[in-house]
DNA sequence: TTGCTAAACGGAACCATGTTCCGTATCGTC
DNA sequence: GACGATACGGAACATGGTTCCGTTTAGCAA
Protein backbone atom coordinates (compact mmCIF):
# COMPACT_ATOMS: atom_id res chain seq x y z
CA UNK A 1 0.00 0.00 0.00
CA UNK A 2 1.11 3.78 -0.24
CA UNK A 3 3.08 2.55 -3.29
CA UNK A 4 1.00 5.03 -5.67
CA UNK A 5 -0.17 8.25 -5.66
CA UNK A 6 -3.48 7.26 -6.25
CA UNK A 7 -6.56 7.15 -3.59
CA UNK A 8 -7.67 3.64 -2.67
CA UNK A 9 -10.68 4.32 -4.61
CA UNK A 10 -9.17 5.51 -7.74
CA UNK A 11 -7.57 1.96 -9.16
CA UNK A 12 -10.96 1.23 -10.92
CA UNK A 13 -10.60 2.84 -14.12
CA UNK A 14 -14.49 2.98 -15.00
CA UNK A 15 -15.79 0.12 -16.74
CA UNK A 16 -17.15 0.33 -20.48
CA UNK A 17 -20.81 1.05 -21.04
CA UNK A 18 -21.49 -2.10 -22.29
CA UNK A 19 -20.24 -4.14 -19.03
CA UNK A 20 -22.07 -1.71 -16.83
CA UNK A 21 -25.21 -2.19 -18.61
CA UNK A 22 -24.78 -5.81 -18.36
CA UNK A 23 -23.94 -6.19 -14.71
CA UNK A 24 -27.09 -4.16 -14.33
CA UNK A 25 -28.96 -6.63 -16.34
CA UNK A 26 -27.65 -9.67 -14.65
CA UNK A 27 -28.54 -8.19 -11.20
CA UNK A 28 -32.21 -7.53 -12.19
CA UNK A 29 -32.21 -11.43 -13.60
CA UNK A 30 -30.82 -12.64 -11.19
CA UNK A 31 -33.07 -10.91 -8.61
CA UNK A 32 -36.31 -12.13 -10.62
CA UNK A 33 -34.77 -15.82 -10.94
CA UNK A 34 -33.98 -15.59 -7.75
CA UNK A 35 -37.42 -15.04 -6.65
CA UNK A 36 -38.82 -17.86 -8.98
CA UNK A 37 -36.18 -20.48 -8.39
CA UNK A 38 -33.95 -19.36 -5.29
CA UNK A 39 -30.87 -18.64 -5.10
CA UNK A 40 -29.66 -21.77 -6.66
CA UNK A 41 -30.74 -21.56 -10.13
CA UNK A 42 -28.65 -22.59 -12.60
CA UNK A 43 -26.04 -19.94 -13.82
CA UNK A 44 -27.25 -20.62 -17.80
CA UNK A 45 -30.71 -19.67 -16.82
CA UNK A 46 -29.60 -16.38 -15.30
CA UNK A 47 -27.46 -15.81 -18.55
CA UNK A 48 -30.00 -16.95 -20.32
CA UNK A 49 -32.57 -14.53 -18.79
CA UNK A 50 -30.33 -11.43 -19.18
CA UNK A 51 -29.55 -12.49 -22.85
CA UNK A 52 -26.40 -12.97 -22.43
CA UNK A 53 -23.38 -15.51 -22.46
CA UNK A 54 -22.06 -17.85 -19.27
CA UNK A 55 -18.92 -16.32 -19.61
CA UNK A 56 -19.90 -12.60 -19.50
CA UNK A 57 -22.05 -14.03 -16.01
CA UNK A 58 -18.56 -14.93 -14.93
CA UNK A 59 -16.79 -12.23 -15.75
CA UNK A 60 -19.14 -10.04 -13.74
CA UNK A 61 -19.79 -12.73 -11.06
CA UNK A 62 -16.73 -15.16 -10.56
CA UNK A 63 -19.07 -17.06 -7.80
CA UNK A 64 -22.30 -17.41 -7.00
CA UNK A 65 -21.45 -15.45 -3.55
CA UNK A 66 -20.25 -12.51 -5.59
CA UNK A 67 -24.15 -13.07 -6.90
CA UNK A 68 -26.19 -13.10 -4.20
CA UNK A 69 -24.06 -10.42 -1.97
CA UNK A 70 -24.49 -8.00 -4.50
CA UNK A 71 -28.60 -8.88 -4.68
CA UNK A 72 -29.09 -8.89 -1.08
CA UNK A 73 -26.70 -6.07 -0.05
CA UNK A 74 -29.36 -3.59 0.28
CA UNK A 75 -31.45 -5.69 2.22
CA UNK A 76 -28.40 -6.34 4.96
CA UNK A 77 -27.65 -3.41 5.10
CA UNK A 78 -31.28 -2.54 5.95
CA UNK A 79 -31.17 -5.36 8.91
CA UNK A 80 -27.96 -4.02 10.25
CA UNK A 81 -29.18 -1.03 10.43
CA UNK A 82 -32.28 -1.48 12.15
CA UNK A 83 -30.15 -3.33 15.45
CA UNK A 84 -29.51 0.29 16.96
CA UNK A 85 -32.92 1.39 16.32
CA UNK A 86 -34.63 -1.44 17.74
CA UNK A 87 -32.63 -1.22 20.88
CA UNK A 88 -33.70 2.62 20.87
CA UNK A 89 -37.24 2.04 20.35
CA UNK A 90 -38.58 -1.31 21.86
CA UNK A 91 -38.83 -1.62 25.95
CA UNK A 92 -35.68 -3.60 26.78
CA UNK A 93 -32.91 -4.80 25.05
CA UNK A 94 -34.09 -8.38 25.09
CA UNK A 95 -37.69 -7.14 23.27
CA UNK A 96 -35.39 -5.56 20.78
CA UNK A 97 -33.27 -8.50 20.31
CA UNK A 98 -36.47 -10.79 19.90
CA UNK A 99 -37.38 -7.97 17.05
CA UNK A 100 -33.96 -8.22 15.52
CA UNK A 101 -33.74 -12.14 15.24
CA UNK A 102 -37.13 -11.71 13.95
CA UNK A 103 -36.47 -9.59 11.45
CA UNK A 104 -33.26 -11.78 10.37
CA UNK A 105 -35.29 -14.91 10.45
CA UNK A 106 -37.80 -13.47 8.00
CA UNK A 107 -35.41 -11.95 5.85
CA UNK A 108 -33.77 -15.25 5.40
CA UNK A 109 -36.55 -17.79 5.15
CA UNK A 110 -38.35 -15.24 2.00
CA UNK A 111 -35.20 -15.76 -0.01
CA UNK A 112 -35.60 -19.02 -0.91
CA UNK A 113 -32.45 -21.28 -0.07
CA UNK A 114 -30.11 -18.66 0.86
CA UNK A 115 -30.06 -19.85 4.70
CA UNK A 116 -28.91 -23.29 2.95
CA UNK A 117 -26.34 -21.66 1.23
CA UNK A 118 -25.10 -19.44 3.89
CA UNK A 119 -24.13 -22.41 6.25
CA UNK A 120 -22.49 -24.07 3.62
CA UNK A 121 -18.74 -25.01 3.89
CA UNK A 122 -18.02 -24.57 0.20
CA UNK A 123 -15.61 -22.56 -0.39
CA UNK A 124 -17.31 -20.73 -3.27
CA UNK A 125 -19.33 -19.15 -0.40
CA UNK A 126 -16.51 -17.61 1.84
CA UNK A 127 -17.30 -13.95 0.84
CA UNK A 128 -20.80 -14.43 1.45
CA UNK A 129 -20.42 -16.05 5.10
CA UNK A 130 -17.75 -13.02 5.89
CA UNK A 131 -19.82 -10.27 4.17
CA UNK A 132 -23.44 -11.34 6.38
CA UNK A 133 -20.73 -12.05 9.66
CA UNK A 134 -19.23 -8.77 8.96
CA UNK A 135 -22.32 -7.03 8.97
CA UNK A 136 -24.52 -8.59 11.31
CA UNK A 137 -22.51 -10.03 14.07
CA UNK A 138 -21.23 -7.04 15.45
CA UNK A 139 -25.19 -6.00 15.42
CA UNK A 140 -26.06 -8.82 17.24
CA UNK A 141 -23.22 -8.75 19.55
CA UNK A 142 -24.46 -5.04 20.42
CA UNK A 143 -28.07 -6.40 21.17
CA UNK A 144 -27.08 -9.59 23.61
CA UNK A 145 -24.46 -6.78 25.38
CA UNK A 146 -27.04 -4.75 26.36
CA UNK A 147 -29.84 -7.53 27.14
CA UNK A 148 -26.79 -8.81 29.85
CA UNK A 149 -26.09 -5.34 31.21
CA UNK A 150 -29.91 -5.36 31.89
CA UNK A 151 -29.66 -8.16 33.26
CA UNK A 152 -32.00 -10.33 31.05
CA UNK A 153 -29.93 -13.14 30.08
CA UNK A 154 -27.05 -14.95 30.79
CA UNK A 155 -23.81 -13.55 29.23
CA UNK A 156 -21.06 -15.53 27.35
CA UNK A 157 -24.10 -15.87 24.09
CA UNK A 158 -21.73 -15.50 20.91
CA UNK A 159 -23.09 -13.76 18.57
CA UNK A 160 -21.85 -15.52 15.34
CA UNK A 161 -23.07 -18.57 16.69
CA UNK A 162 -26.54 -17.35 17.76
CA UNK A 163 -27.02 -15.91 13.86
CA UNK A 164 -25.50 -19.41 12.69
CA UNK A 165 -27.88 -20.88 14.64
CA UNK A 166 -30.87 -19.02 13.26
CA UNK A 167 -29.65 -19.53 10.20
CA UNK A 168 -29.83 -23.08 10.49
CA UNK A 169 -33.51 -22.72 12.32
CA UNK A 170 -34.42 -20.95 8.61
CA UNK A 171 -33.03 -23.60 6.25
CA UNK A 172 -35.41 -25.39 3.71
CA UNK A 173 -38.05 -24.36 5.58
CA UNK A 174 -40.06 -23.18 2.35
CA UNK A 175 -43.45 -24.27 2.44
CA UNK A 176 -43.93 -26.27 5.02
CA UNK A 177 -47.03 -25.41 6.88
CA UNK A 178 -46.10 -27.62 10.02
CA UNK A 179 -42.75 -25.53 10.30
CA UNK A 180 -42.40 -21.94 11.79
CA UNK A 181 -38.68 -20.84 11.82
CA UNK A 182 -39.47 -17.98 13.25
CA UNK A 183 -41.62 -19.03 16.16
CA UNK A 184 -38.44 -21.43 16.88
CA UNK A 185 -36.07 -18.21 16.98
CA UNK A 186 -37.62 -16.84 19.48
CA UNK A 187 -37.93 -20.02 21.46
CA UNK A 188 -33.99 -19.77 21.18
CA UNK A 189 -33.85 -16.30 22.52
CA UNK A 190 -36.57 -17.15 25.28
CA UNK A 191 -33.77 -19.68 25.79
CA UNK A 192 -31.04 -17.31 26.38
CA UNK A 193 -33.02 -15.70 29.58
CA UNK A 194 -31.50 -15.23 32.86
CA UNK A 195 -32.20 -18.37 34.91
CA UNK A 196 -35.35 -18.23 37.29
CA UNK A 197 -33.85 -20.03 39.71
CA UNK A 198 -36.30 -23.11 39.45
CA UNK A 199 -34.69 -23.77 36.50
CA UNK A 200 -31.52 -24.86 37.54
CA UNK A 201 -33.03 -27.58 40.08
CA UNK A 202 -31.29 -30.58 39.21
CA UNK A 203 -28.15 -29.90 36.83
CA UNK B 1 -53.69 -58.12 0.76
CA UNK B 2 -55.11 -61.60 1.63
CA UNK B 3 -55.74 -62.53 -1.39
CA UNK B 4 -53.14 -65.23 -1.00
CA UNK B 5 -52.71 -67.79 1.58
CA UNK B 6 -48.62 -66.25 1.56
CA UNK B 7 -48.44 -64.98 4.89
CA UNK B 8 -47.47 -60.86 4.67
CA UNK B 9 -43.54 -61.55 4.76
CA UNK B 10 -44.20 -64.29 2.34
CA UNK B 11 -43.80 -62.32 -1.01
CA UNK B 12 -40.26 -61.87 -1.02
CA UNK B 13 -38.99 -64.86 -2.08
CA UNK B 14 -35.08 -64.48 -0.64
CA UNK B 15 -32.77 -62.93 -3.23
CA UNK B 16 -29.84 -64.91 -4.96
CA UNK B 17 -26.70 -65.59 -2.65
CA UNK B 18 -24.75 -63.06 -4.93
CA UNK B 19 -26.95 -60.07 -4.35
CA UNK B 20 -27.49 -60.30 -0.65
CA UNK B 21 -23.22 -60.61 -0.28
CA UNK B 22 -23.56 -57.43 -2.81
CA UNK B 23 -26.13 -55.81 -0.19
CA UNK B 24 -23.66 -56.25 2.90
CA UNK B 25 -20.70 -55.30 0.83
CA UNK B 26 -22.32 -51.82 -0.12
CA UNK B 27 -23.61 -50.98 2.93
CA UNK B 28 -20.44 -51.02 4.32
CA UNK B 29 -18.74 -49.89 1.61
CA UNK B 30 -21.22 -46.63 2.23
CA UNK B 31 -20.92 -46.05 6.14
CA UNK B 32 -17.37 -46.16 5.70
CA UNK B 33 -17.43 -43.71 2.38
CA UNK B 34 -20.24 -41.79 4.75
CA UNK B 35 -17.68 -41.51 7.73
CA UNK B 36 -14.53 -39.97 5.28
CA UNK B 37 -16.95 -37.92 3.13
CA UNK B 38 -20.14 -37.15 4.23
CA UNK B 39 -23.51 -38.79 2.79
CA UNK B 40 -23.37 -36.88 0.03
CA UNK B 41 -20.23 -39.02 -0.68
CA UNK B 42 -20.60 -39.56 -5.12
CA UNK B 43 -22.58 -42.76 -5.72
CA UNK B 44 -19.79 -44.24 -8.04
CA UNK B 45 -17.14 -43.67 -5.08
CA UNK B 46 -19.13 -46.12 -2.83
CA UNK B 47 -19.75 -48.39 -6.22
CA UNK B 48 -15.63 -48.49 -6.62
CA UNK B 49 -15.03 -48.77 -2.99
CA UNK B 50 -17.53 -52.15 -2.70
CA UNK B 51 -15.92 -53.12 -6.24
CA UNK B 52 -19.20 -53.07 -7.88
CA UNK B 53 -20.50 -51.25 -10.72
CA UNK B 54 -23.36 -48.26 -10.52
CA UNK B 55 -25.97 -50.10 -12.00
CA UNK B 56 -25.56 -52.90 -9.05
CA UNK B 57 -26.02 -49.62 -6.51
CA UNK B 58 -29.09 -48.38 -7.59
CA UNK B 59 -30.29 -52.16 -7.86
CA UNK B 60 -29.92 -52.41 -4.14
CA UNK B 61 -30.69 -48.46 -3.44
CA UNK B 62 -32.89 -46.79 -6.09
CA UNK B 63 -32.55 -43.77 -4.17
CA UNK B 64 -29.52 -42.41 -1.91
CA UNK B 65 -32.40 -42.10 0.77
CA UNK B 66 -32.92 -45.73 0.42
CA UNK B 67 -28.89 -46.21 1.49
CA UNK B 68 -29.54 -43.56 4.17
CA UNK B 69 -31.72 -45.52 6.24
CA UNK B 70 -30.24 -48.83 5.82
CA UNK B 71 -27.07 -47.79 6.87
CA UNK B 72 -28.26 -45.85 10.01
CA UNK B 73 -31.34 -47.73 10.73
CA UNK B 74 -29.95 -49.04 13.96
CA UNK B 75 -28.97 -45.60 15.23
CA UNK B 76 -32.39 -43.90 14.46
CA UNK B 77 -33.73 -46.80 16.64
CA UNK B 78 -31.84 -46.96 19.36
CA UNK B 79 -32.40 -43.47 19.74
CA UNK B 80 -36.30 -43.61 19.67
CA UNK B 81 -36.08 -46.73 22.22
CA UNK B 82 -33.87 -43.89 24.02
CA UNK B 83 -36.91 -41.78 24.95
CA UNK B 84 -38.70 -43.95 27.34
CA UNK B 85 -35.79 -44.95 29.02
CA UNK B 86 -34.73 -41.46 29.76
CA UNK B 87 -38.00 -40.78 30.74
CA UNK B 88 -38.25 -43.35 33.43
CA UNK B 89 -34.48 -42.84 34.71
CA UNK B 90 -34.54 -39.03 34.53
CA UNK B 91 -36.06 -36.67 37.72
CA UNK B 92 -38.31 -34.71 35.68
CA UNK B 93 -39.71 -34.92 31.93
CA UNK B 94 -37.95 -32.08 31.02
CA UNK B 95 -34.91 -33.45 31.95
CA UNK B 96 -35.29 -36.34 30.03
CA UNK B 97 -36.59 -34.18 26.72
CA UNK B 98 -33.41 -32.10 27.22
CA UNK B 99 -30.95 -35.41 27.33
CA UNK B 100 -33.03 -37.17 24.55
CA UNK B 101 -32.59 -34.00 22.43
CA UNK B 102 -29.34 -33.74 22.99
CA UNK B 103 -29.34 -37.01 21.84
CA UNK B 104 -30.63 -36.63 18.47
CA UNK B 105 -28.00 -33.72 18.40
CA UNK B 106 -25.26 -35.61 18.66
CA UNK B 107 -26.33 -38.30 16.14
CA UNK B 108 -27.25 -35.71 13.81
CA UNK B 109 -24.12 -33.92 14.08
CA UNK B 110 -21.35 -37.18 13.78
CA UNK B 111 -23.41 -38.02 10.73
CA UNK B 112 -21.51 -35.50 8.41
CA UNK B 113 -24.19 -33.94 6.02
CA UNK B 114 -27.06 -35.98 7.44
CA UNK B 115 -29.00 -32.94 8.73
CA UNK B 116 -28.57 -31.17 5.40
CA UNK B 117 -29.96 -33.73 3.71
CA UNK B 118 -32.74 -34.52 6.06
CA UNK B 119 -34.23 -31.15 5.52
CA UNK B 120 -33.93 -31.17 1.19
CA UNK B 121 -37.26 -30.77 0.32
CA UNK B 122 -36.07 -33.21 -2.69
CA UNK B 123 -38.22 -35.36 -3.44
CA UNK B 124 -35.63 -38.38 -3.47
CA UNK B 125 -35.37 -38.16 0.27
CA UNK B 126 -39.12 -38.31 0.71
CA UNK B 127 -38.41 -41.89 2.44
CA UNK B 128 -36.18 -40.50 4.73
CA UNK B 129 -37.78 -38.08 5.75
CA UNK B 130 -40.67 -40.01 6.45
CA UNK B 131 -38.83 -42.53 8.37
CA UNK B 132 -37.37 -40.09 10.76
CA UNK B 133 -40.86 -39.03 11.13
CA UNK B 134 -42.33 -42.29 12.14
CA UNK B 135 -39.85 -43.20 13.95
CA UNK B 136 -38.88 -40.21 16.12
CA UNK B 137 -41.95 -37.66 16.13
CA UNK B 138 -44.07 -40.06 18.15
CA UNK B 139 -41.48 -40.71 21.13
CA UNK B 140 -40.27 -36.69 21.01
CA UNK B 141 -44.54 -36.07 21.15
CA UNK B 142 -44.09 -38.67 24.29
CA UNK B 143 -41.33 -36.39 25.78
CA UNK B 144 -43.31 -32.96 25.54
CA UNK B 145 -46.25 -34.47 26.60
CA UNK B 146 -45.18 -35.81 29.90
CA UNK B 147 -43.39 -32.46 30.57
CA UNK B 148 -46.56 -30.22 29.78
CA UNK B 149 -48.45 -33.07 32.13
CA UNK B 150 -45.33 -31.54 34.84
CA UNK B 151 -46.38 -28.58 34.32
CA UNK B 152 -42.53 -27.66 32.96
CA UNK B 153 -43.17 -26.53 29.70
CA UNK B 154 -46.07 -24.71 27.85
CA UNK B 155 -48.58 -26.68 25.67
CA UNK B 156 -48.64 -26.63 21.75
CA UNK B 157 -44.81 -27.36 21.03
CA UNK B 158 -45.80 -29.63 18.12
CA UNK B 159 -42.60 -32.30 18.43
CA UNK B 160 -42.34 -32.13 14.42
CA UNK B 161 -41.13 -28.53 14.72
CA UNK B 162 -38.72 -29.01 17.03
CA UNK B 163 -37.09 -32.18 15.54
CA UNK B 164 -37.12 -30.28 12.39
CA UNK B 165 -35.73 -27.78 14.15
CA UNK B 166 -32.86 -29.13 15.50
CA UNK B 167 -31.86 -30.78 12.52
CA UNK B 168 -31.49 -27.13 10.90
CA UNK B 169 -29.60 -26.57 13.99
CA UNK B 170 -27.07 -28.95 13.32
CA UNK B 171 -26.86 -29.01 9.67
CA UNK B 172 -23.20 -28.17 8.43
CA UNK B 173 -22.08 -27.44 11.88
CA UNK B 174 -18.99 -29.34 10.73
CA UNK B 175 -15.22 -28.59 12.70
CA UNK B 176 -16.66 -25.14 13.18
CA UNK B 177 -15.10 -24.24 16.80
CA UNK B 178 -17.32 -21.57 17.54
CA UNK B 179 -20.38 -23.53 16.78
CA UNK B 180 -22.13 -25.37 19.05
CA UNK B 181 -25.60 -27.06 17.98
CA UNK B 182 -26.17 -29.11 21.05
CA UNK B 183 -25.71 -25.97 23.17
CA UNK B 184 -28.24 -24.11 20.92
CA UNK B 185 -30.36 -27.02 20.83
CA UNK B 186 -30.53 -27.21 24.84
CA UNK B 187 -31.34 -23.31 24.39
CA UNK B 188 -34.18 -24.26 22.29
CA UNK B 189 -35.27 -27.03 24.89
CA UNK B 190 -35.26 -23.87 27.43
CA UNK B 191 -37.04 -21.97 25.81
CA UNK B 192 -39.91 -24.27 26.00
CA UNK B 193 -40.31 -23.77 29.78
CA UNK B 194 -43.32 -22.34 31.31
CA UNK B 195 -43.06 -18.65 31.89
CA UNK B 196 -41.92 -18.09 35.24
CA UNK B 197 -43.88 -14.68 35.49
CA UNK B 198 -40.94 -11.96 35.12
CA UNK B 199 -40.35 -13.42 31.52
CA UNK B 200 -44.07 -12.23 29.98
CA UNK B 201 -43.71 -8.34 32.11
CA UNK B 202 -44.03 -6.58 28.80
CA UNK B 203 -45.53 -8.66 26.34
C1' DT C 1 -22.60 -83.11 -14.72
C1' DT C 2 -24.81 -80.43 -17.80
C1' DG C 3 -28.18 -77.20 -19.52
C1' DC C 4 -31.45 -73.70 -18.86
C1' DT C 5 -33.60 -69.42 -17.18
C1' DA C 6 -34.34 -65.72 -14.33
C1' DA C 7 -31.76 -62.80 -11.55
C1' DA C 8 -28.05 -59.92 -11.06
C1' DC C 9 -24.06 -57.57 -12.80
C1' DG C 10 -21.12 -53.90 -14.97
C1' DG C 11 -20.16 -49.91 -16.95
C1' DA C 12 -20.92 -47.23 -21.10
C1' DA C 13 -23.92 -43.63 -22.18
C1' DC C 14 -26.90 -39.86 -21.22
C1' DC C 15 -28.35 -35.66 -18.82
C1' DA C 16 -27.85 -31.56 -15.97
C1' DT C 17 -24.91 -28.11 -14.15
C1' DG C 18 -20.70 -25.61 -12.88
C1' DT C 19 -16.61 -23.63 -14.92
C1' DT C 20 -12.96 -22.39 -18.25
C1' DC C 21 -11.07 -20.83 -22.53
C1' DC C 22 -10.40 -18.46 -26.60
C1' DG C 23 -11.83 -16.62 -31.11
C1' DT C 24 -14.79 -12.70 -32.18
C1' DA C 25 -17.13 -8.32 -31.53
C1' DT C 26 -17.38 -3.85 -29.52
C1' DC C 27 -16.11 0.35 -27.06
C1' DG C 28 -13.41 4.29 -26.50
C1' DT C 29 -9.69 6.85 -28.05
C1' DC C 30 -6.20 8.88 -31.06
C1' DG D 1 -11.06 5.57 -39.63
C1' DA D 2 -7.83 2.68 -37.33
C1' DC D 3 -6.27 0.41 -33.33
C1' DG D 4 -5.73 -1.65 -28.78
C1' DA D 5 -7.97 -2.93 -24.73
C1' DT D 6 -12.04 -4.60 -22.94
C1' DA D 7 -15.87 -7.46 -23.04
C1' DC D 8 -18.70 -10.91 -25.21
C1' DG D 9 -20.54 -15.62 -26.41
C1' DG D 10 -20.85 -20.15 -26.28
C1' DA D 11 -18.37 -24.39 -27.24
C1' DA D 12 -15.86 -27.50 -24.54
C1' DC D 13 -14.55 -29.69 -20.39
C1' DA D 14 -15.36 -31.62 -15.57
C1' DT D 15 -18.33 -33.69 -12.27
C1' DG D 16 -21.94 -36.32 -10.57
C1' DG D 17 -26.68 -38.52 -10.86
C1' DT D 18 -29.29 -41.95 -13.42
C1' DT D 19 -30.62 -45.27 -17.01
C1' DC D 20 -30.15 -49.03 -20.13
C1' DC D 21 -28.88 -53.21 -22.05
C1' DG D 22 -25.61 -56.87 -23.37
C1' DT D 23 -23.15 -60.23 -20.51
C1' DT D 24 -22.46 -63.19 -16.57
C1' DT D 25 -23.86 -66.19 -12.97
C1' DA D 26 -26.63 -68.52 -9.26
C1' DG D 27 -29.92 -71.87 -8.55
C1' DC D 28 -32.40 -75.61 -10.12
C1' DA D 29 -33.75 -79.68 -12.57
C1' DA D 30 -32.94 -83.44 -15.68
Amino acid sequence: MASGGNGPDAPAPRKRADARRNEATLLDAAAAAFVESGVNVPVRDIAARAGVGVGTFYRHFPTRADLIVAVYRHQVEACAAAGPVLLADRESPHQALASWIGLFADFLVTKHGLADVLRSDDAAFQTLHAYFIDRLVPVCGQLLEAAVAAGEIRPGQDPYELLRGVGGLCAGADGDPRYNPRRLAGLLVAGLRAEPAQARAAG
